[in-house]
DNA sequence: TTGTAAGCGTTATCAA
DNA sequence: TTGATAACGCTTACAA
């Protein structure tokens, strides 16, 4: 039932070679043909199948995605400024969701490699070492790879990250210089290195203060609203609690600011709270949250340009972008 | 570079219609030479091509996904739901994001169709009436698509909607069951029907109360906090303003909630609100949102099968979920 | 300006 | 159990 070149050829009499020809506007063939052959197409309701053009072409136009938690907003915004500027350069842009399952992500980019797309970008990896570096090997000069965030230690290829270390000192920073002493850090999954980073900026700002790290104050989150909430109650029970509280995202920071107030506290007047990402949502939340912002879309925009560099053989650098606190009113001197 | 059937063949010194069969393990090969092609196929890093199956199968083995808004975590959710059955059906998934562009939208549904997906779910369509009834005539036939919410009411077809009508109706009675008399909605775009149907149950519930509905407290908002933001501002602004605001969705409940804090109201002492969609964070905002749930998850759900089905030349219905008030601890009688 | 034919990487139908 | 060979729907030399 499909409609295909030859199916219009056959109906005007002509061959099908001429009527690719004028499907792609080609000015080797007369205009008049030209536009009876696209009239035709169009009454035809032709659509051209991609997949017989790439077989051909040996190139799909399309950058394939592939997402840790598509819920996650740092994520999407991040996601947004991959397909401006890939729609932008003529790209199309696919995405697949690897909804944090290692396995899922690897089959993810077994699938779009089979899909032939030619360039994959992955946001947030989480794959472990071992896989991503079969990924790096074997098949891999085929499809170009490059990743945002959470790139392990080991792999030096094509990455951008935003410098979680400073973004985690700048924070830390910032509730010192208010005034705090006893500051706590609700991490991210350790498994994930941007929370290894963001934790290690957190310390090293203790110590630039001459505090000592109190291990008691670092509590694991799960980088969701629920893991936030379960440390800050953990937080709060402590004998000694902490007047002040870095997270390791926006999201923690959420679910972390409900148990505050569900214990009958204030932010910032009982509590501060420092996020990280700078979510759209953030200058929303109640208080408006202070927070450390990643540049959400130009990581995007760098990711598909190293891709395009990489198709056109051009060499690239791995890329840090700085990071920005941003001060709202979820943070203020202690009491 | 990229090593085929063909190349393994060689290497081997069989013919490649052998090394197709031993690679889908067909019975048809010997055991010992099918493993060895396949031990081959593996040392040389083969990657079976998808394209070229999906020409000659005529099956893409993939279901696309067109979502109006991906930092809209309403469509995220509904969007899990989706995956999850997709991939248990052996189906997988591509999606494709238009931002709310009517025509990135019909673009990125005719690039999915060129790419012979093998068939489509809208989550919430914005394209513009006319636009819509061209994809359903013409090609239509082709590829089958569904439509999850913000259904035109012209379209009879593979729709999967909440019902929007009752939604509004108990978010309403709700507020008027607590004592509030001056009720305000803040609603969304007006070009999209769900929110028309919202808006609708609103003024239903508000007549059956015997009260009339006031223009002054219908104010409209954008779908985003910040619309929500705005909105409120007009409200409070209001010689007499409202007790209580039923807002199109959790994030404008969000920007409303903002706005009033911002006013140095308290809620829901001073004022209560009320969401629609229950996404995930709702229940931690500050209060935890008194909301409207949709079935997220189950849309999905049903719409996969419901594009199964279509393939597979069953009949199918259009389906309406319905709505569920949860109350949390954003609404309580007026002052 | 148009047509013929090869080839892209598979699957599938025949024969052998 | 294997091998030729014809599709699938397109692009693109090369001929005419």
């Amino acid at each position: 039932m499909t409609v295909s070149i030859k199916d219009i050829a056959k109906a005007m009499n002509i061959s099908y070679s001429t009527v690719s020809r004028a499907l792609n506007n080609s000015p080797r063939v007369k205009l008049e043909t030209r536009q009876q052959i696209q009239q035709m197409a169009m009454e035809m309701g032709y659509l051209p199948s991609a997949v017989a053009r790439s077989l051909v072409m040996r190139r799909t136009n399309t950058i394939g995605i592939v997402v840790t938690k598509i819920t996650d907003l740092f994520f999407a915004e991040v996601i947004q400024g991959i397909e401006e500027t890939a729609l932008n350069s003529g790209q199309n842009v696919i995405l697949t969701n690897s909804d944090g399952k290692p396995d899922r992500e690897l089959a993810a980019i077994q699938n779009l490699r089979e899909r032939r797309v030619d360039g994959i970008i992955l946001v947030a990896a989480c794959a472990d070492q071992e896989s991503k570096r079969r990924l790096f090997t074997s098949a891999s000069f085929e499809t170009p790879i490059v990743i945002i965030n959470n790139v392990h230690r080991e792999y030096i290829g094509h990455s951008i990250e935003t410098d979680n270390l400073d973004g985690g000192r700048q924070a830390t920073r910032h509730l010192l210089e208010l005034g705090h002493r006893r500051i706590a850090h609700i991490t991210g999954p350790t498994s994930e290195w941007d929370g290894v980073d963001r934790q290690s900026g957190y310390e090293q700002a203790l110590q630039e203060a001459g505090l000592v790290v109190d291990p008691a104050l670092i509590v694991p989150g799960d980088n969701r609203p629920e893991g936030g909430w379960q440390a800050m109650q953990q937080l709060l029970a402590l004998a000694q609690p902490p007047t002040a509280v870095f997270c390791y995202n926006d999201a923690t920071a959420l679910g972390a600011t409900r148990a505050v107030y569900a214990a009958g506290l204030r932010i910032p007047q009982d509590l501060s709270i420092v996020g990280f990402d700078d979510i759209d949502l953030a200058s929303f939340f109640q208080p408006p949250l202070t927070t450390v912002a990643q540049a959400k879309r130009e990581m995007g925009a760098l990711a598909v340009q190293m891709v395009l560099d990489l198709l056109n053989h051009k060499t690239v650098q791995d890329c840090v972008l700085p990071s920005r606190l941003v001060i709202r009113e979820s943070t203020a001197p202690p009491a």
